[in-house]
DNA sequence: ATGTAAATGTAACAATGTTGCATTTAATAA
DNA sequence: TTATTAAATGCAACATTGTTACATTTACAT
């Protein structure tokens, strides 16, 4: 994950998200940190802010789909950058988006897994589908 | 699902909660509703109630597992009864329970489907994991 | 450089969740 | 049945989290 700014401004250009110097700032501890963060971890990491202005940027990150929402039962709702699409130098295909949390170190990641099967509901049609898994992470084995 | 009051007091008794009548009150309200549904909802279908109590009550609730919570990213958080053990009458096998919301009607499902394969992660171990579709429901088809 | 729509900061407010404590109640023992 | 006791409740006061309105500032296209 690179962390300078000129990446950060493409990030943004790219969504079609105006440049302000604050959301440079989220978007720094979102890009610094490689796993899903809390708000209130966010917000001890901004160096000043303003909290109706953090709403609102992250209402933004999130309808532009910059930022995705991670949710756990029984943790508190979490954000991570949503990962880059393909481009001429890196293609990932067939992953599947899946969120771990550790029941150890109670850390939640971002992981892309092999492609698991098709989930079939009869009688719906799916258009996507979230997994949420619960377990012991690669650090705490 | 029963929704009589002696169902509702042995659903208490079996899982170690003491019977009170705003429990009672809670678990009615939760049983009339096959589906998720959210805290403001049931706030409104409680006939009386007093807000620090209700909260208390959910938690209790949660911490028996007499209900779970249901998250779906965008959606507020949503509760429901969780499905009743296997007894001598009736055995449930080899079924998954995943959360499906309806794009359509904006409805919350709790579904049993056929067992999906295991979902393996690389160097992780997974103790237990949930599935949020999203697409069109039975209804809305 | 200028115009304009978007973003920000301030304030006031609304909704949601928590804690302490006195009172009431349910479950248990006598 | 009654007495005992730990749990649940209701109230108040508080803390956290999220929203709205509006005047000011800023980004960005012309
Ligand atoms: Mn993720
Ligand atoms: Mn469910
Ligand atoms: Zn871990
Ligand atoms: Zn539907």
């Amino acid at each position: 994950m690179q962390h300078c700014y000129i990446y950060m401004k493409k990030l943004l250009k790219n969504k079609k998200i105006r440049e302000t110097s604050f959301r440079l700032e989220v978007l720094k501890v979102l890009s610094e940190n490689e796993n899903p963060i809390s708000m209130d971890y966010l917000e001890q990491s901004l160096p000043k802010f303003d909290r109706i202005t953090l709403y609102r940027t992250i209402k933004t990150f999130l309808d532009k789909g910059l930022i995705h929402e991670v949710l756990i039962a029984g943790e508190s709702k979490k954000i991570a950058l949503c990962s880059v699409e393909c481009n001429e130098e890196n293609h990932i295909h067939h992953l599947e988006h899946v969120h771990f949390f550790c029941e150890n170190c109670k850390e939640t990641f971002c992981l892309e897994i092999e492609k698991v099967p098709t989930i079939i509901i009869p009688n719906h049609s799916i258009n996507s589908f979230e997994i949420q898994a619960k377990g012991i992470c690669q650090n705490c084995k």
